[in-house]
RNA sequence: CGGAGUGUAGCGCAGCCUGGUAGCGCACCUGCUUCGGGAGCAGGGGGUCGCAAGUUCGAAUCUUGCCACUCCGACCA
């Protein structure tokens, strides 16, 4: 992309509206515009990352053999009423009339909907076990929004169901979420630490959070030091394998990590010796819940057993904050400057910084590297623009892409270009093609396309 | 929903107390000079002062009502 042909209104006085780093940032970098409170627009630098987030997050439901599908983000009022929850939601139930008078509402999730096309669609024992979820908005007219998209009414969710005849498949279902999420959040670059948790108004009697660690949390937690050197990259795992995929949650069960809500602090001190007991705020990106049969009971939702008898359905739902997880992952990855992205999520992969617009040569070499960048898979922010160079680089470092390519004429006198890597701050001169070169293979190791 | 606060140009702010028809910085446009880490000079464009009613000869400014947004508390991806 040429940044000359591009919308991303940067700025650089922060909004007031804007308190913690990420809100300011977001709003900074022109990802995001508020709509109202806890409602954006998301621009086009926003809308690639919060794509690249959404395009793991598939990846890595796929690859555990979830079902995506899409439901609506209307749904009439009737199942809910069905379920008793119409009346337990209670206002952060955004409820609207359609024409008719009949009673609607936008979702806040989708337990009963996925229930009774499940019910709908499956009538046989066979047919199970099975795993379905989409990525859809959501809205829920939260007391008090805030945070930017950290906390927004209306947000991207990607929320998955699974249904299985017993108790025991059951649990198998929920650790392989368990496992997949460990699985995504590792290619974002975060480490998001299961903890314990609450099972609120979806019910159920087994649940686990998985919070990022930052100080803007909402959350207070308490955990086992030993967590930082768990192996947090994407491991390779055979969902099928029932046995490996209770060992890996078992072991990261096995710690002691929960948030306030369920904090023991006898049992803290019992479990964790004092030199690795850590506290401090987390972000909670991830929650995934098994509840049996608290939907398929009331909606009838069983299928005929090999003996014609009549199974009741075993259910878990598990969901990630996708729009949240962009302003999280922000939270994680920032300095002074601006935003670090990881590789795997940044709106593109390589600022190229054209210092002298116009000369003919930086022009030409630009242009070049440009075309040959793309070609390799590499992801480009041309910026062909004429400012002046210091403002480039500000700009550069704010939107915080991984990597640099600095091209003037002065380094092209002498044959190199500069790659500056963005985390690190590390700068380095080399000829072109030795740059390009760089530059894909890094992007390849760290981009993980599923 | 309880408490606190803010609405004036795209963003950040001053002006309001003590009414007289709106200003600063950044951004934006034009020209010249500059140009390797947010340039200088000159000229210029842009605002129903959140909305409504009231007081007044006259309201950004005073009064009342409403709306929007933010922050602090109880709930949640």
């Amino acid at each position: 992309m040429r940044l000359s042909r591009y919308f991303m209104p940067v700025m650089r006085d922060v909004p007031k509206e804007a308190e913690i780093v990420s809100h300011q940032l977001m709003l900074r970098a022109g990802m995001i515009r508020q709509e109202s409170a806890g409602i954006y627009s998301w621009l086009p630098t926003g809308f690639r990352v919060l794509k690249n987030i959404e395009r793991i997050v598939r990846e890595e439901q796929d690859r555990a053999g979830a079902l995506e599908v899409l439901m609506p983000t209307i749904q009439s009022a009737d199942l809910w009423k069905k379920s008793k929850r119409y009346g337990d939601y209670g206002d952060e139930m955004l409820r609207i009339k359609d024409r008719q008078g009949r009673d609607m509402l936008y979702g806040p999730t989708n337990e009963e909907m996925i229930t009774d096309i499940f019910r709908q669609g499956v009538q046989s024992y066979k047919d199970l076990p099975r795993n379905l979820y989409h990525i859809q908005w959501k809205f829920r007219d939260e007391r008090r929004p805030r945070f930017g998209v950290m906390r927004g009414r209306e947000f991207l969710m990607k929320d998955a169901y699974s249904f299985d005849l017993s108790a025991e498949a059951g649990r198998h279902s929920y650790n392989k979420m368990f496992v997949a999420y460990l699985r995504t959040f590792a290619r974002m670059g975060l480490k998001a630490i299961p903890m314990r948790a609450d099972t609120g108004p979806i019910g159920g009697d087994q649940s686990h959070e998985f919070l990022i660690l930052a100080e803007t949390g909402e959350s207070a937690v308490f955990f086992d030091r030993d967590f930082y050197d768990m192996d947090w990259r994407a491991f390779e795992i055979d969902y099928d394998d029932v046995g490996r995929v209770a060992e890996v949650v078992a072991d990261f069960t096995a710690k002691y990590a929960a948030t306030d809500e369920k904090h023991d602090a006898g049992e803290f001190e019992k479990r964790v010796p004092e030199a690795r007991r850590l506290s401090g705020r987390g972000i909670e990106v991830g929650h995934i819940f098994f509840f049996g049969t608290k939907y398929s009971d009331p909606l009838g939702c069983t299928v005929q057993g090999p003996g014609g008898e009549k199974i009741t359905i075993e259910s878990g739902s598990y969901g990630i904050g996708v729009s949240r997880l962009a302003g999280a992952i922000i939270e994680a990855s920032h300095d002074d400057a601006g935003i670090v992205w990881p590789v795997a999520v940044a709106p593109f992969h390589v600022g190229l910084v054209n210092l002298k617009v116009g000369d003919v040569a930086t022009d030409a070499a630009c242009l070049d590297l440009y075309e040959k960048l793309g070609r390799a898979g590499v992801e480009v922010l041309h910026d062909d623009t004429d400012e002046r160079a210091g403002a480039k680089f500000k700009t550069m470092d704010l939107i915080g892409l991984p990597f640099q390519l600095i091209v003037g004429p002065k380094g092209l006198k002498d044959g190199v270009v500069e790659v500056k890597d963005r985390k690190t701050g590390a700068r380095e001169t080399l000829p072109p093609d030795a740059a390009l070169k760089k530059l894909a293979e890094a992007v390849a190791a760290e981009g993980g396309r599923g």
